[in-house]
DNA sequence: GTGAAAGCGCTAACAA
DNA sequence: TTGTTAGCGCTTTCAC
């Protein structure tokens, strides 16, 4: 015990100090570039370093200073499609800052999120990163106090907090106007539950774009659910109220799989005779879908990595306050006549 | 600077201990129900910590013990469906424990991996797990010296490095078997690709299952991909090269569907004409299959959680080298009559 | 430019 | 039973 036990295989600063043949102190300096230590000293301290493989006990390091290097990484949903890209843009940004990634997943639970915002003080890190699978504002995160946050993808209701948002409006806006630019003029949506904002979101954007091009919806946007067996359903009921539909905006890759095996069944072609668009760019639906689907991708890396960077810039003491929307990219593939 | 920041706004153990009237040691030896604190004071300093919402600082409690109450979890694939409820399972056993998880995503890069183990070592984690998507044992990870380890899923390929694993041939047994006890006995096989270990083990534990049960397979298992093109297309061939089939065995959910989907375009009814087992029970999938697939959960949240719970018996001094596979389970819907 | 010394918050010897 | 003291490994004053 007593600190014996592993951490005396690893090399210390006074290891390299006493290698280096100068004081603790002096090491230190040299080794955080800081004031007061000659090129000279400084370079025979480098070398010291790299010969015995040193690397600075993160924990001793932040001791001092109250910093830990380290983030936390709040997830309010067991990691899904949504959040795992929106982590792996932020380690990205991260770790060129050799910040480490504490993760923490409340599995929407609020007793889960106040004992990991705990752990998180008690482990003193620099910052946290709170991510959710919708777009909907969920209430402020009770952080430690002083401790810098930022919001990825799922922004926070106090609209003064530093929150990373998609662009779904423009990202829907860009895939109406595909549809317009192929020529299609008799649109149709068929997209998620009312009360998901994504959904209402996607489908007043569609509506907008369609009628600001002279080519209003040919019938009122469908709303149901984030599956397939909707988009099936809907398509077959989308046709009979608008027989003569030749594009149809979805509002997620699964609905828009939905719609183009429910088109198939129907005896309908895509795209010749129906252009079909979906939301997500999931590999998995728009790959297996027949056609491939065109889709408008999220960009959720580039969420975790602006969300990462906008909190590293607040631990350095310039935050970013308010929201930042991000733009989507479309994506198009053969369910728009793409490839 | 100096560590007055943040840090001074927290309760530390000195404020504890002069509210409660007694000294730091004394207060901490109360707090940790170590030996030697009468049961008057223990009550009044956990009143004064319950107060002044005491939660002692992670690395100053780690830095004399040179423990850091932190495992880390690396993964060798971005995240993705296999790694995920493995890591949620882990993060339960875990958290019972109030040990916190760091992440790193190598991503299949060595170099990514070699960092990120130094990252770990620099924070002095107490143990660490390793997991990837593929059962296809890995090389041992060049971990901290005396650091423990575990491997989920993906094995070490060191017999005695702890690992625990799936026992595929044990859920392919009883996905054949059900087969068999709902009358089926023209058995197909169609699976991934050759050279993934999954895709053999799988493949072979259903010719033996089928063997052994006096109903030896009606056609050589059919290798391909882990998509759903490739079911729909490899179910056509099998048909021809075996008409009267009448159950099929597929090494994945994706191909399951994709299976379904092919026997649809080919007027077959599933579960009547031919019963579909899938692999998996990845729920997009067997949601949206028509019908919805009987397929075989590795119950990988079991898998994080067992390494998790071995790894914290490795750290107290307890390890259990060698390999430990688990348990699948069979789950039964509509693509063989149930429901 | 360099070294000595204090201290970050905690634990664990050892005294009292 | 309690208090005192000495560190854990590092950073950072402050003398020299």
């Amino acid at each position: 015990m007593s600190g014996v036990g592993r951490g005396r295989q690893v090399a210390r600063i006074s290891d390299v100090a006493r290698v280096a043949g100068v004081s603790v102190g002096t090491a230190s300096k040299a080794l955080n570039g800081r004031a007061g230590a000659s090129e000279a000293t400084r370079e025979r301290v480098q070398a010291a370093a790299t010969q015995l493989g040193f690397r600075p006990n993160a924990l001793a390091r932040g001791l001092p200073s109250g910093r830990s290097f380290t983030v936390g990484l709040i997830t309010t949903d067991s990691f899904g499609r949504f959040t795992i890209p929106i982590m792996l843009g932020a380690e990205d940004a991260l770790g060129v800052g050799d910040m480490a990634v504490l993760l923490c997943d409340t599995r929407d639970d609020p007793d889960r999120e106040a004992r990991y915002v705990e752990m998180l003080a008690a482990r003193a890190v620099d910052g946290i990163i709170v991510t959710g699978r919708r777009s909907e504002p969920r209430a402020p995160l009770v952080g430690p106090p002083g401790c810098p946050i930022a919001y990825a993808f799922t922004p926070s209701e106090r609209a003064e907090d530093c929150s990373v948002v998609v662009d779904e409006r423009g990202g829907t806006t860009a895939a109406v106007e595909h549809l317009l630019a192929i020529g299609r003029r008799r649109l149709g949506v068929i997209t998620g539950p009312r009360h998901h904002r994504s959904a209402r979101v996607r489908a007043n954007a569609a509506a907008a774009a369609a009628r600001g091009a002279g080519a209003p919806l040919a019938a009122p946007a469908a709303f149901g659910a984030w599956e397939e067996a909707w988009g099936r359903r809907a398509v077959a009921d989308l046709l009979d109220a608008a027989p003569e539909l030749d594009g149809i905006f979805c509002g997620s890759d699964q609905i828009a799989r939905g719609v183009t095996d429910g088109l198939r069944d129907l005896g309908r072609r895509v795209p010749e005779d129906i252009a079909v668009v979906g939301f997500d760019n999931w590999e998995v639906m728009t790959a297996s879908s027949r056609p491939p689907l065109t889709t408008v991708d999220m960009q959720l890396d580039d969420i975790g990595r602006t969300a990462a960077d906008l909190l590293l810039g607040a631990i350095d003491g310039t935050p970013s306050p308010g929201s930042h929307a991000r733009p989507c990219r479309l994506v198009v593939r053969g369910s728009t006549g793409g490839d």
